[in-house]
DNA sequence: GTCTATAACTCGATAGAC
DNA sequence: GTCTATCGAGTTATAGAC
């Protein structure tokens, strides 16, 4: 039962993880993650063999954090499941209004700087999309009936997840609440009508709609 | 009634935006413009003071081709307002396609670089996705009456730019079509159940829904 | 494990000839 | 307007003492 470990090896993660989301990747310095987590380029390079290896102990953390630091304690204050999702993405206002906008999500940052070039880092970040999407989708299964039988739960996970990273990206370009805002009234404006069709309210009394439309494609995972 | 124009300040621009498109603006080295425009660092900064500037330029030159580059080609193609939107949407599926899902929307990938750095680019950042988005708005209220009377158009076309940018970041993450593809479906289906509550079909018969939670903000523009 | 000093390199930008 | 040469600062990473 360790408690605050605070090796050196966590404080330069911490502090890497901390600038990479202030500043991105490039653009941020040996020398200012040494600075602020207190410790010279010696016991960086004992810990880690090169830069990118400290990015990839980032990603594999923000992955532990996921469930523990970002999800429980939303989890634990709202019971349904729907309400859970948009509480989630109300965790994700918060962010931003206490950063004024400026720092946005973490790996979206990283998704848009790396993927092309860093392939390891590519698959971390993968791997946080899908923890974070999954996690939504257990969601939308735990409500059931109240959607259209025929829903694809992780197709509408997966679109969750875009609204909020292109929600986010607008805030930052905007440095403004109000296209995050409109993008998730947007979201429970759907939502609302997807539940409406729901086998709840009787499935023969629904109107004709087309729910999907086969575009030849499936989750690969 | 000049033609090819091809001054050296021209094709620094374009170098600069092929280059800031596949690589992001700060992992671009000015040596690696002047080799793609076939001149010396002396002409660029006779140009351009600074590589900012030339960073504003290229953006600059983004909204002048938003009408005749994007759209026009679509728009005389299609009739439809809605199509209209899902072909554009369709164009950016073509771009990630003949790129390998490598290099995403320039705009989106600068905006998430700079737009908290660099104020000068984060206002015409603005003005791209403002124009984007207001092109969509059009296509909105050319649509007329097919919508609910109460829809906010301009939410909703900002709604799509969220839904674009979100999808193009997944793509480009995963290295894969599948999560633009479920965005773009999900987005259709959305549409789909938003036209079958239009005028078009009698608002009298149509269900009790919510379509509108006010959260007590408006577009500022 | 952590320190200091520095190697080896690239960066944006400038100077001055032509 | 365009060229070449280069400055000064900053970069990641290494060497070797302790």
């Amino acid at each position: 039962m360790k408690l605050k470990p605070d090796t050196t090896r966590e404080r330069l993660i911490d502090a890497a993880m901390e600038l990479f989301h202030a500043q991105g990747y490039g653009a941020t310095g040996v020398a200012q993650i040494l600075k602020k987590a207190d410790c010279n380029s010696g016991s960086l390079y004992y810990c880690f063999p090169t830069k990118e290896d400290l990015l990839l102990a980032v990603l594999e953390k923000y992955k532990v954090m996921l469930h523990p630091v970002l999800l429980e304690p939303i989890w634990s204050r709202l019971s349904d499941p729907i309400e859970k999702i948009f509480g989630l993405l109300d965790g994700y206002r918060q962010m931003l209004m206490a950063t004024n906008c400026a720092y946005g999500c973490p790996i979206g940052n990283l998704a848009l700087e790396l993927a092309h070039t860093h392939p390891n880092a590519a698959k971390l970040i993968t791997e946080n999309f899908h923890g974070w999407r999954d996690a939504v989708k257990k969601c939308l299964e735990d409500a059931g009936g109240r959607f259209p039988d025929d829903l694809d739960r992780k197709q509408l996970a997966s679109f969750v997840l875009t609204v909020m990273e292109g929600g986010v990206m607008q805030a930052r370009a905007e440095k403004s609440l109000v296209p995050f805002d409109a993008a998730v009234t947007q979201l429970r404006d759907y939502f609302d009508r997807l539940l409406s069709d729901g086998t709840q309210w009787g499935s023969s009394a629904t109107p004709a709609t087309s729910p999907s439309r086969d575009i030849g494609q499936e989750f690969n995972d």
